[in-house]
DNA sequence: CTGAAAGCGCTTACAG
DNA sequence: CTGAAAGCGCTTACAG
């Protein structure tokens, strides 16, 4: 049986205990019926042939996979990580695998992604949008295979959502700036075309508001893809001229590790308060007070989510969004 | 065509263009030998019934899933997460999915998530291993899966492994405490019984031999799964005594992070370098100082092992070994 | 260039 | 309790 690629099948089982293939499927699933004289003659001619269930083939017939996958920007970012490994806990609850594919931000990646997912026949999808049309996944949610959207919203079409409250945390965040005697804050942020980015900008912007300070002066607000570079010229800009910041709020964990050494290196001594958590922020001189999300709920409320859909439930689609936390240090 | 679940087949589609499945499979496929004409009348029954090849359905009668499995410890880890993206570009580059779970450093757990990739005959598997005893594997690998072994030696079996040398970069990480000029340097590390965390403890005692110190005093060295209230114990046994450490060198990256709360808290003054490099490690004070694994190169190696033996390569096992590198800071 | 038949390895729906 | 037949949606191996 040792030959490679040549696996035993019920059929080879079947003949080995004659018996019909369909005895062998009750005993491999452990279906009722069958006499337990039967049955073990059955398992014994598994045991000398070596069988396995081929499950491929199970879900050709049976339509459903057990299967669902997920895409991210970057299952290499510990953000990402988190909620993957939230989603994997939820999923093997189900018994079912998770297939995941990051799209690095790049919607035509993403949409070639989902596509292939839903030609494997996944139960489901978790998507984190890098694309700005959604349209591409209608016929695929027509045809029974349910979408849950997490991190940012959907675009074009309707379905379930997940997020994290961004404004209301960045308004937390600034907030605290704000009553620790700041009233010049920056905000450096990733590119303003992310749903997340823009939102965190936005609460920025309220938390200005609410405590009756006037609205950033030009050049205290940046937004773009996070770089060295980029962020050291946007701190410089924020530093000189007749009004400089006294601290800045940053919009993820990217552009505060990016900021962060751009304080140490040149020695600045502004405030900072950065949306997510970072290993060791708490260890830094001074230690990092940070929005932080709970990425792990949200991983497990868009499974849910998803597995309450593959499991048949029809109501509209709904839309969830949890509060982020102020850790303050 | 929305109605839930009714996906049109191809037999739906060669009724539509009046045609036979295998010219619709031919056009699908992009596969010669169609006219123009026909080809096209068959493209217009695909958009207007809006079909989709079920790739669960190909898998099966072509023998091969065009995909791979993936099974490590956890992939909320920071770690394993870069790991995992460098296995999925190279199986992307390959048009093949990748099917992730985590064991929890859990054997049973391990065996149970290789086995269900198998039977959802993944056309192979690279493990970070759990487990000792892998013997469990050796009908899948007889069968034609192959299974790459990353991180760590597979148990009880040969085949394929890609490790760091983790020996060689502890004895660079302690040489470089002995350079300092200290001589009482302590060792926290994980569990014993993990490859990794033993092949640390070994370079850690090859460096003090290697330099003429004399082997670790009693209390020296502690070896666990990383707590906090284990690991402040164990620094407080280092510290007390007639010889005190004067510094530690850590396992890994979790050791190192509790090792540097409790060192922060009780404002220890010992010298500290870790193996694993930490996001901000270099904006701590002091910085910290590492020895860094090339977790993306170890991916990839692994992947590309995996992919020659699914590629049909019969060689005998080989075994990879990556060098880690000391970072100064 | 086109197609009818068989089969991948299971499960479903029946019949006995 | 047991099994023969049909079928999941494709591709393979032929025949014309």
């Amino acid at each position: 049986m040792a030959i490679p690629g040549a696996r035993p099948t019920m059929r080879d089982v079947a003949h080995h205990a004659r018996v019909a293939t369909k005895t062998v499927s009750r005993v491999v699933n452990d279906e009722p019926g069958v006499r337990p004289q039967m049955a073990e003659r059955v398992r014994q001619s598994i045991a000398a042939l070596g069988y396995r269930r081929n499950d491929s083939a199970r879900v050709l017939r049976r339509g459903q996979t057990a299967s669902i996958g997920l895409i991210m920007e970057d299952i290499g970012d510990p953000f990402y990580a988190a909620f993957s490994r939230a989603v994997e806990d939820v999923a093997a609850r189900h018994d079912a695998l998770l297939i995941t594919g990051s799209s690095d931000e790049d919607p035509e990646r993403e949409r070639m992604l989902a596509l292939a997912f839903c030609a494997r026949r996944v139960d489901g999808l978790i998507v984190i949008p890098a694309s700005r049309d959604h349209t591409y996944l209608r016929p695929e949610i027509a045809a029974g295979c349910p979408v849950v959207f997490a991190d940012r919203p959907p675009h074009l079409i309707e379905a379930d959502t997940v997020l994290t409250d961004n404004a209301g945390g960045a308004r937390l965040g600034v907030s605290h700036l704000i009553a620790c005697g700041h009233q010049r804050i920056g905000f450096v942020g990733d590119d303003a075309r992310i749903y997340t980015a823009a939102q965190r900008h936005r609460g920025y912007l309220d938390a200005l508001a609410a405590a009756g300070l006037p609205p950033p002066a030009a050049g205290s607000v940046a937004m773009a893809h996070p770089s060295q570079e980029g962020i050291s010229r946007a701190l410089r800009r924020m530093l000189t001229g007749p009004a400089p910041v006294t601290a800045v709020f940053c919009g993820n964990n990217r552009v505060a590790a990016l900021v962060l050494r751009e304080v140490r290196e040149r020695a600045l001594s502004i405030a900072l308060v950065s949306f997510d958590d970072l290993e060791l922020a708490d260890l830094l001189a001074p230690p990092l007070t940070v929005v932080a999300q709970n990425t792990t709920e949200l991983g497990r409320v868009a499974a849910d989510m998803l597995f309450r859909r593959i499991g048949g439930h029809q109501g509209p689609p709904e839309r969830v969004e949890l509060p982020a936390s102020l850790v303050v240090r």
